[in-house]
DNA sequence: CATCAGGGCCCTG
DNA sequence: CAGGGCCCTGAT
């Protein structure tokens, strides 16, 4: 068993989002499959942040409403942090969680839409977003291939808890995420013993790139879409599936909605056009149909998706639970 | 028990 | 540019 750090807390901020604000279904998304570095319940999030090396403790809290929110803070670490420090890792939460996206036209702009309609009334305020940093994500991406989510989430846990780092603060014990550049010592034999199978090879391979400073995050950012795509496809172990939940979730494109994996190509044509799993529309059939959404494809597909997570959180959907496999 | 497909990707021919 | 191979796991 592994030695847990306490932490201690060391700073509170408030941040006031864009309005209008939804916490809940922003700081929750019941598909995204991490677990061990967070926990969740309603107006809390505890999630464990790696910032320039240091392991943290976050617990994010809703101090406001959707139409007026307000968002407390609460910093945890192991020693005293400098102002500059906390000052970046506030604006990286903002960026990360899109605390700033204006999401006024993308309503006014499909409020009447027979699908998105309903849907903005439920989930009004919900950002898009997701707490990882490039190198966690590309971690997960990796994991997630060719993979159900039980196999995933056991992967994703073994990795934590072999190179992570045990935290306990505000009675959570909770996994941090390993720095770039600490599986340099760590052969491929040993992650296969993890059992993450020919993906060892990868994991490995991308660690290399970021100790050798080969990416760079926030170089990236910078640049336009095409050329992300470019730099990211270069990576070994990095495909088209992966890029396409990079952009999304990492860099924050709203309108790049171009893959369809054969499990959500099922999901979609039941949603959409109420056909079986065995008899499913064919992909470019599904592209074309999103593309009433336009500049906001992605971001449409986005809300449609988690609602019908959170539905599965409160109901049983035989169709879907088949489809998923967790 | 054996076989196989899977929420991809790389590599070869 | 098509398709085989890769690891492991749960389903059949």
């Amino acid at each position: 068993m592994k030695k847990t750090i306490k932490l201690k807390l060391q700073k509170t901020a408030q941040v006031k989002p864009t309005k209008p604000f939804a916490f809940d279904p922003t700081f929750h998304k019941p598909d995204h499959f991490t677990s061990g570095d967070n926990y969740w319940e309603p107006g809390i999030r505890w999630q464990t942040w790696n910032w320039r090396k240091k392991c943290l403790g976050i617990k994010f809290s809703s101090k406001g409403t959707i139409a007026n929110p307000l968002i407390e803070i609460k910093v945890y670490a192991k020693e005293k942090l400098l102002a500059e420090f906390v000052d970046s890792l506030i604006e990286e939460i903002q960026y990360r969680y899109n605390f700033n996206l204006d999401l006024e036209d993308f309503y006014k702009s499909f409020s009447k839409d027979s699908v998105l309609g309903p849907i903005f009334k439920k989930w009004r305020g919900m950002r898009p977003g997701h707490p990882s940093s490039l190198y966690e994500y590309l971690i997960i991406g990796i994991v997630l291939q060719n993979a159900s989510v039980r196999r995933s989430v056991q992967m994703f846990k073994a990795l934590l808890e072999n190179y992570g780092t045990l935290l306990e603060f505000d009675d959570k014990k909770l996994w941090c995420f390993w720095s770039p550049g600490r599986l340099q010592n760590v052969s491929i034999d040993d992650l296969r013993t993890l059992k993450v199978g020919y993906r060892a090879k990868s994991i490995r391979k991308m660690d290399d790139n970021f100790s050798q400073g080969l990416i760079d995050e926030y170089k990236l950012r910078k640049q336009d879409r095409e050329a992300q795509m470019t730099e990211l496809l270069k990576l070994y172990g990095v495909g088209p599936a992966t890029v396409w939940y990079l952009l999304f979730d990492v860099f924050h494109h709203l309108d790049f909605f171009n893959h369809v994996s054969p499990w959500e190509q099922k999901i979609y044509s039941k949603l959409f056009f109420n056909r079986n799993p065995e008899n499913p529309v064919p992909v470019s059939q599904l592209l074309k149909h999103f593309e009433r959404y336009g500049k906001y494809k992605q971001l449409a597909v986005h809300y449609i998706w988690e609602d019908l997570w959170w539905k599965r959180k409160h109901e049983h959907i035989p169709w879907l639970e088949k489809e998923i496999r967790i």
